[in-house]
DNA sequence: GCGCGCTGAATGGCGGTTCATTCAGGAGGC
DNA sequence: GCCTCCTGAATGAACCGCCATTCAGCGCGC
């Protein structure tokens, strides 16, 4: 009636306890009470406090793998298919913005001690990217002179800092058009079209002015 | 004979053991042996072990506003500006990988539960690429749609990822071209030019197929 | 001999982990 | 149906090691 019931409400409460406190600054008593349950429970369940945490990551970021892996199965080209990844991880990370501070936040304080602890699903997830961005290039789309790997990196860099602004300070201001924003960025850059005639003086001003080719439909989920 | 020098050296000594441990795995003690001092010296110039943290966090990003400050002094164009940024960047984070990692993992964490530690100097130096980007659209340079503010977190996203991948793991691969993709990326995107004609069928290929609004000449600092 | 800068052993408490104990519920004998 | 015996999940008070912080004293320069 309990087994994978508990380790759930047990990671749950964790989640929530570090998101407030930090990982280091978390008692492991207060984790038991905010899940209901007595401080040995949670031993039945994990071997340690740092355990714990290695699991709430595993878990999640596996649930990110999959959540990402369905939204992109139906579509080909990369550059809708890379929208719909940064979409997705905004969505993901406003659905529990508690965990997205965790993971955001331990995330790497961990990696550093927890040599040991695989972080492949880490990796795992920028080689999402990275193939979008390969296939891109493939498709003579992407400029072929970035190395995917890098431009993952960057781009989940990006996305993450953003995600970690919102889930800390101003929970106010809309996630939602961010997501267009950081797109528009990465597939178009900042600056604005003419750049083949750089250093021409404004002559006659073509029709360009305005044309960020971001405009694709992307509809629903 | 050692008063502020002592005080560096307790800092600096800080600075490697954090990035070595982590700040909750590093003991006072630890950074005494490592600065060559007893370890009630360091309570003669640190309030606590938490204000070690705290002084590192302010000195670095001081130096760090002041040395993009003094490297973008005679830049006007905000092209270049943005460039120079992103490789003076890079570059202070490989004169001490330790004190990037140090800021780059702890400042995390830290700004959560040091709410009272003001972090303004982390918000300056935000505002340094903020301006540049809403100095560019004014000048019609960069795209008028994005909001400065949040380029510049992506932006330092972006950056700081890709220095902590440096810092951590492959010190082996070059740093040094890292700013200029990243700043290409940035700047023109990864979409390949002829984005105007998204969707009528390569007709005739154009001229553009490889003009990166990059290669501006960027000589040395 | 005084004070200042420094020392480093001692301390205090904090909190992760353990483990003897409890108890709910299931199986089986009558 | 009811009582008894087991089992193992759950409990939470106590334990114990760790480490930040303190402070009584030491030496050196004046």
């Amino acid at each position: 009636m309990s087994q994978p019931d508990k380790r759930r409400k047990i990671l749950d409460a964790a989640v929530r306890v570090f998101a407030q406190n930090g990982f280091y600054n978390s008692k492991v008593s207060q984790i038991a009470r905010e899940a209901g349950v007595a401080d040995g429970t949670i031993y039945l369940y994990f071997k340690s406090k740092e355990d714990i945490l290695v699991q709430v990551f595993m878990d999640t970021m596996e649930q990110a793998l999959r959540i990402q892996e369905d939204a992109l199965a139906g579509l080909e080209c990369p550059v809708e298919r890379l929208r719909r990844f940064i979409r997705v991880h905004f969505e993901s990370v406003s659905q529990s913005p508690a965990l997205a501070e965790v993971i955001t936040v331990e995330l790497r304080q961990s990696s550093k001690f927890m040599r040991g602890t695989d972080m492949k699903p880490f990796g795992r997830y920028l080689g999402i990217i990275a193939r979008i961005v390969s296939d891109g290039q493939a498709r003579g789309l992407f400029s072929p002179t970035c190395q995917p790997r890098r431009v993952a990196r960057m781009l989940f860099g990006a996305v993450d800092e953003l995600a970690l602004e919102w889930a800390m300070d101003d929970r106010g201001t809309a996630l939602e058009d961010a997501w267009g924003e950081t797109a528009s960025i990465f597939l178009d850059g900042l600056l604005v079209r003419p750049s083949v005639a750089r250093d021409a003086a404004p002559t006659l001003s073509p029709n360009t002015t305005t044309t960020p080719a971001t405009p694709q439909k992307e509809d629903l989920a």
